[in-house]
RNA sequence: GCGCCUGUAGCUCAGCCGGAUAGAGCAACUGCCUUCUAAGCAGUGGGCCGGGGGUUCGAGUCCCUUCAGGCGCGCCA
């Protein structure tokens, strides 16, 4: 419909260049957009003022040129100049039976645009140690990257998900030393291995070490403390990924491939992306260490690699990580990070350019902190008093959906504010249940049309010329959009314009069921208005799909 | 000290690559159920887009500066 436009305006914008002997810019392009104002039509363009200058006109007068080459009919219903230049369109209703024609017909599909282009894209995220628990934090970074992965499916991208667990280096020895201390005191032996300084104290710690009691007695405390840590470390880290993978399950996030920090050094991955980066320049030796050459990408000092110690740095797996990821032929790169780690982004951009990559083949979603409010008053947390709520908790209390809906409702890059209260409730004031009410309304519908016999009409029986009301034109509109709001989500990785478009959606599916009724009007006008609602059925449907929130068919 | 994020209605926030009279939701107020789910709808009021400068036909949006809040600046992860 907007490429039927876009053609237009490009042939009469050609044939006044030509009429004018003025060449079209190098660049340029025909943009549309929607109008802010619903008055100025259903779409707009600017291109009168961006040719002004070059083809010595003033903006009014280019429009009305414009507007004079522009065939009227199938396409656009009406045309005019307005504001400082622009160009508005009204659209023959034609667009409307597309809508509802094209959303019944593409069905699941419908939505669904091709911008990626069948390209491959990496979306990692949560990749929390396997050390404890997920929190809040986490489950915001869950939420966002799964949404995010699934915008970019239905955008046309070849997406895999996945989870780097950081199961090398001193924090899992500092947990397999925990899960001791936790093992001796579960035989009562507890002053043979105390808790080490910085240990994880949380109850489940206790929990594993019950089960490590259960499976192998006191047999594991047979031999010298040093000869079982690793396999404390080891175990323990196993149980904590498979809590934390069935977490995630509940919350609705799969991973493709769950990626172990640790297989980098037994793969031998490392030291080859060492030897590349001293290859390629970007890494030297000196004071019996290994670095790397930062300052030549802003950094204001080098950063080290290999320690003095001959103990690799966490920077170190995440050379080997990126070079490992486009070894498996990604074209882009997405990691969903919490903000406290943004310091580090330039770290990885330079690597990233070290091994010759494009820069914006790299992408970090910097996910900024959640505020949990109960009775409207934050809820202090703290690591160290063991007060850190965690994911679960949350799902818990306010269930699957209104979490992840929550979770996905602000821009990234802006601290959330988790009204738990507001999460509960089941009034309009509660976005997810004001998204879902629209759904389950119209399969009440539907359960009504099933019990009075009539069936889904045929998209043949749509009749455009019946369509006259304002809802229903707005509503037609919603549906439409569902396609260039999921473009430009993939585009900007935002996954809260879902979110905010999911309500417009339901919204003006509230106004027209409001003011508009389905049964009970004649024949022809009915099965239209059914068509158009099954075509609104339809967007809220997919548009909860991608949101990973659940359709219910009765409320 | 340096860097990143944020600052828009009473509250929580959108605002796309600079465009028209800055938008939602909530809260407040006024209406709307004998008919498909009122968990809903319609309407009203509410603004120095933190402050100051600049760029230009045009700035909430870009640049500089300043103020306020948050978060980072290890041979920790």
């Amino acid at each position: 419909m907007t490429e039927e436009l876009k053609k237009i305006l490009e042939n009469a914008v050609g044939k006044i260049a030509g009429d004018l002997g003025k060449e079209i810019p190098d660049g340029f392009i025909v943009r549309l957009e929607r109008p802010r104002q619903t008055g100025h039509g259903d779409w707009a363009t600017n291109i009168a003022m961006q040719l002004a200058k070059p083809f010595g006109l003033k903006p009014r007068e280019l429009a009305d040129r414009i507007i004079a080459e522009i065939p009227f009919g199938q396409t656009v219903e009406k045309a005019e100049a307005a504001g400082p230049g622009f160009i508005n369109f009204t659209l023959a209703s034609d667009w409307i039976t597309e809508t509802v024609r094209n959303a019944i017909s593409k069905d699941k599909d419908y939505g669904r645009v091709d911008s990626g282009k069948g390209r491959r894209v990496q979306v990692e995220f949560v990749s929390a140690n396997p050390t404890g628990p997920l929190h809040m934090g986490h489950g915001r970074g869950a939420a966002v990257g799964d949404i995010t992965a699934s915008i970019l499916d239905f955008a046309g991208w070849d997406v895999e998900r996945e989870y780097y667990i950081n199961d090398a280096g001193l924090q899992m020895e500092l947990l397999g030393r925990s899960a001791q201390s936790r093992y001796f005191d579960a035989l009562g032996r507890g002053e043979e291995a105390p808790m080490p300084e910085d240990g994880y104290h949380g109850d489940y710690m206790t929990e594993i070490a019950a089960s490590f009691v259960d499976k192998y007695g006191d047999s594991l405390a047979q031999k010298p403390l040093e000869e079982t840590v690793e396999f404390f470390s080891v175990e323990t880290g196993r149980i904590i990924i498979e809590m934390i993978r069935k977490d995630l399950e509940e919350f609705g996030v799969t991973f493709d491939v769950w990626f172990s920090e640790k297989s980098l050094y037994d793969n031998g991955q490392v030291e080859p992306a060492m030897e590349e980066l001293k290859k390629r320049d970007f890494a030297y030796e000196e004071d019996g260490a290994l670095w790397f050459r930062s300052t030549l990408f802003g950094d204001d000092k080098d950063r080290v690699l290999i320690r003095t110690n001959g103990v690799p740095t966490y920077f170190t797996s995440d050379v080997a990580y990126l070079k490992n990821k486009y070894d498996r032929n990604f074209e882009k790169l997405i990691y969903v990070w919490g903000a406290d780690h943004h310091g580090y982004v330039p770290r990885l951009k330079s690597v990233n350019k070290a091994f010759g990559h494009p820069d914006d083949a790299v992408d970090v979603l910097l996910i900024q902190m959640v505020n949990l409010l109960r009775d409207g008053k934050p809820v202090q947390m703290s690591k160290r008093a063991g007060t850190i709520i965690t994911l679960r908790e949350i799902m818990d209390e306010v269930g699957v959906d209104a979490t992840r809906f929550f979770f996905v409702m602000r821009r990234c890059d802006s601290t959330l504010d988790f009204d738990l209260e507001l999460a509960k409730k089941a009034t309009s004031e509660n976005p997810v249940f004001y998204v879902q009410y629209a759904h389950a309304r119209i399969c009440s519908i539907y359960r009504e049309l099933e019990e009075r016999g009539i069936a889904l009409p045929s998209i043949d029986e749509f009749d455009v010329s019946l369509i006259t009301d304002q809802t229903e034109i707005n509503l037609a509109k919603a549906i439409s959009k569902l396609p260039e709001e999921v473009e430009k989500a993939a585009d900007e990785f935002a996954p809260h314009r879902i979110a905010y478009y999911a309500t417009e959606l339901a919204e003006a599916f509230h106004s027209f069921y409001n003011s508009q009724r389905i049964l009970g009007v004649d024949e022809p006008l009915m099965k239209t208005r059914i068509l158009l609602m099954e075509a609104a059925r339809i967007a809220l449907k997919n548009v909860l799909v991608i949101l990973g929130v659940s359709a219910p068919e009765k409320m």
